[in-house]
DNA sequence: TTAACAAGGGCAATATATGGCACTTTTTGC
DNA sequence: GCAAAAAGTGCCATATATTGCCCTTGTTAA
């Protein structure tokens, strides 16, 4: 799944709005709203700010051996 | 873990140069050095394509229920 | 219907990531 | 030690994310 709908999803599943998503991460509510409506190239730090608040982790998995020449 | 020592350590794992990397990204050379020097704040597709490359994958977890309030 | 709330989106100013260039420093191999 | 490769870093132009403002749309409740 397209990682703004994972958020979208878990916001929701919170019933949290957006923009009481805005005031407790601290990102933009514009921001939030283009991220989530899939315009959205967000930077590592709002990813997390929305992550922490979310409850949300970022994990990196090795998906396979070798890298792609 | 540090997100940028967890993306050095793959790539050094598999025992490639950042200049390398750059080129099998698409990222600028530049910004592999600023990011894996901690001092990057890269955009979700530049984390992207350095992770493809390196055979590496976001993955999102739910770590608690209930959000910080 | 009307009001309030939540979300979508255009616009413009600002902040900052990106990336090339040039140079320095560190590491590696002989 | 020496040379080459790899990595670190300052500078700066460009690209683009962030954000507020304001308006529109859709939804819900009275």
């Amino acid at each position: 799944m397209d990682l703004s709908q994972e958020f979208r999803n878990r916001r929701e599943e919170l019933g949290v709005t957006q923009e009481y998503l805005a005031d407790l991460s601290g990102v933009g509510l514009r921001t939030i709203k283009s991220f989530e409506s899939g315009k959205g190239n967000p930077r590592l730090e709002t990813l997390t700010k929305l992550s922490e608040i979310l409850g949300m982790e970022l994990v990196w998995t090795i998906r396979q051996i070798g890298f792609k020449s």
